[in-house]
DNA sequence: CTATTTTTTTAGACAAGACTAAAAATTAAA
DNA sequence: TTTAATTTTTAGTCTTGTCTAAAAAAATAG
């Protein structure tokens, strides 16, 4: 496995999240920032390797062998970001580009050991369920604060969106992982709603609504 | 910095720590496993980036800059490979080839954090020393064990090969750093010599003392 | 001081992974 | 159901880092 092999292989994983079926050329290019024909290239050689089944003009789907090492790859991502926050002081807005490129250091003990050593996490800073070493994920019923409606409670689980202005706008306004929030208010015009957290009550857009897991 | 550019500095600065001068391009591609023709093309980029001075057929010799970068990649390698014995279990022959992937990461603060997170270490697990952030190492003057006479003793503080099977070796006979050794005999014809360490005799032969720093 | 051996460099080729431009297939519109 | 727009693939080029084979320079020997 390359190094590009595998973001490829982390790009389409994460796009079979969201989309059912198969995956488009171009969808792939636009999360590898990157040309349809250089994915054309690299789709032929992942298929060939067995990683990824591909019908010209028909999409890609990752194989049972895609999915395991692409979650073996998120597995070693989500882990860096524990450490580099529990251990080295690091900010949840500092880790992701960091861990971009950890994810990629190859040595089964390493990772097994540092899970370890970590306390086994269950879930990433940004609230993201960290893969065991089958590949397995825990599929969380988790809801995004979007859809909550007047007077629902929950509580903040996790981040859908995890750049850095976006976490950094959260620190600002206190909203944090393990929080109880209510809604207070919903806007119906532009969807923006009122929240109260910790006694706090503010707006929020519906953008930010939208980038927030909640546990009711 | 690519990869592979800082493999080459990397192994050329070991080379000069050994020899003196320029450094032959024969010298270069052995430590570096490949051949003398590559090795003219990666010297003429290192050179024209101004990491070392370099004539046609006169050999490289590293500029300032070029052994700043150089010894903050060793600083890398070797917090890492304390972090791997320290933090995570692995035994002193495991660390190289991992330290050798992570050295690569590319990160101020997470080198830095790691630093103090390992409460600034001195030396790696191997005995070697950690160069500061300026790339300043401290100067060791320590000594090879093949070096002593009869009934002088030391202590041991590192060895100069870090191969696991020589490392695998030195914990069967319970030669590890810190233990104090003293030279019972030495044989002229083999310059193989008969050593003690806590009560416990035995030969080794001159390729192992060869190969063991001792502090007098 | 010339001849031979060794070292180093050049020339040309290759694989990986990217890009541009153009062709082919698919999808959407009229 | 033809035509137009979009998506995807092919063809050809480029860069990085590697290699082999051959040429050039330097070192060594006689
Ligand atoms: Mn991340
Ligand atoms: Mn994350
Ligand atoms: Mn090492
Ligand atoms: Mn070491």
């Amino acid at each position: 496995m390359t190094l590009s092999e595998e973001n490829y292989l982390k790009a389409i994983y994460h796009i079979s999240d969201v989309c059912e079926g198969g995956i488009s050329t171009n969808a792939i290019a636009e999360k590898m920032n990157t040309k349809a024909s250089s994915v054309t290239d690299m789709i032929k050689k992942l298929s060939e390797k067995g990683l990824l089944n591909y019908k010209r003009y028909k999409g890609s789907e990752l194989t049972e062998k895609g999915k395991f090492v692409a979650a073996n790859i998120i597995r070693k991502h989500r882990l860096w970001e524990v450490f580099l926050v529990e251990k080295l002081n690091f900010t949840w807005d500092e880790v992701h580009d960091v861990a971009e490129q950890l994810e990629h250091i190859k040595s089964e003990k390493l990772i097994n050991q540092l899970d370890e050593f970590l306390g086994f996490p269950k879930r990433d800073p940004h609230g993201d369920p960290i893969p065991d070493k089958d590949g397995n994920v825990s599929d969380n019923a988790d809801v995004l604060l979007v859809t909550l409606h007047e007077n629902e409670k929950g509580i903040i689980v996790g981040v859908k969106d995890s750049s850095s202005s976006f976490l950094k706008y959260l620190d600002k306004q206190g909203i944090a992982l393990g929080k109880k929030v209510k809604v207070i208010d919903k806007e119906p015009f532009d969807n923006s709603m009122k929240i109260r957290i910790k006694k706090e009550e503010f707006m929020i857009s519906q953008q930010i609504a939208n980038n927030i897991y909640i546990k009711k």
